[in-house]
DNA sequence: TCGTTTCCTGACCGTATGGTCAAGCGAAAC
DNA sequence: GTTTCGCTTGACCATACGGTCAGGAAACGA
């Protein structure tokens, strides 16, 4: 009952099995909501792929809801990280350069995440509007701002910042969103290594060339 | 009671109702769908936004898998259609000009069927995976030599065709997709007529000149 | 007018879903 | 050795879903 020094005990087995167990549900989720959307994901299918019991994850997330909300989160941080690779670049063709490799990377290795935000944007947002209207919100500002001086300093041509941040969002989340077509008219198979280095060069050329940056 | 005269009975009063009908529940269906998706639209839901009772849709429409079909499917043949857009142009930029403004066009009147596409496609396109093979392939390889033509012939520079169309699709659905969080950004407001044109502008320069055409 | 075909719909059904619960389990704390 | 407490889970529940059906209403042909 009274607790000594209990405030947080060491990493212990109990603590293990928990985050262990949450990764593992959430990673299965991630999976479901992405192959059938939120709609079409099931707690049981969850339970499947995770290879437990369907009450065990209701035991680590209060709902469906709940666990959808984590996937989604999760998935703008990684987002955001990305999104640093522009900062502190000299100009577009290093700023913007590295932001395209490192959203072509997330859509290479997380393409579930990135379906699963595209299918929150498009039913609405319901569970991140408020991140939109702030965080993204912001972040956009700030790197329109930061294009707009290159622009200014004669550095790319005077294209519209955020129609140019739309394009590189559009054509770099392509490949995870409509990986599937892709594949389809790549006879079927994925894309090979080759394939993502030369998809990578191709895009960040043509965005690129497209600003008058090189 | 019936009038021997009857006015016009041309199309004959029956064939009327069920056209109408018909295309009420589609649209209906085509909003539902892209608002909650496959899953997690039901059938009472597009009744109600149709104003029918569930039963009636039922009677037209097999299933709610047949109904999800038939929207596919409408959506697929306006895609088409703008396709043809790139056809009989001397080069690049009417041709991918045209097909740009066809397409952004196509974002804007009909931003539902281009969600119910998206998801479709990235829930592994479980009902038009044989038009992926088939149509979509064919016309794929097909604009892909036309695109390679112009680039023998000097017009642009030498772009991967299948990524420069990836491009293309990516860059202009995204104005329908990811809709909500454009709005977002731009304060709350849907884009303006204005905003509408600056953004296919915008578009038809970075690409045009992304491709040395411009 | 009457018979036939098509349209319409309230009531109903089997199933699957998200979520609950209470009883068990096992490692650690006492 | 016993208690504690978080972990585990089969069984269960209310609800909502896609789909059916019988029978009435309206439109049509003659």
């Amino acid at each position: 009952m009274s607790e000594p020094t209990s405030l947080h005990s060491r990493p212990s087995r109990r603590n293990e099995i928990r985050l262990q167990n949450q990764t593992l549900i959430l990673r299965a989720a991630e999976k479901v909501f992405a192959e059938a959307g939120y709609g079409g994901a099931t707690v049981q299918l969850i339970a499947d792929m995770a290879g437990l019991p369907k009450a065990n994850l209701l035991y680590y997330f209060a709902s469906k809801e709940d666990l959808y909300r984590r996937v989604v989160q999760t998935i703008f941080e990684i987002w955001l990280q990305a999104a640093a690779a522009m900062d502190n670049a000299p100009g577009p063709v290093e700023g913007l350069g590295a932001y395209i490799d490192a959203k072509m990377e997330i859509s290479r290795r997380h393409p579930d995440g990135s379906k699963v935000w595209a299918s929150e944007v498009m039913h609405g947002a319901p569970v991140i509007q408020d991140y939109l209207e702030t965080t993204l919100r912001d972040w956009t500002t700030g790197r329109a701002a930061l294009i707009q001086r290159w622009i200014d300093e004669g550095k790319m041509a005077p294209v519209d910042p955020e129609h140019l941040l739309y394009m590189v969002w559009a054509t770099t989340q392509h490949y995870a969103d409509f990986g599937h077509q892709i594949q389809t008219l790549n006879g079927g198979k994925p894309l090979s290594n080759a394939q993502w280095q030369a998809a990578k060069a191709s895009v960040k050329s043509m965005i690129l060339r497209g600003i008058g940056a090189i």
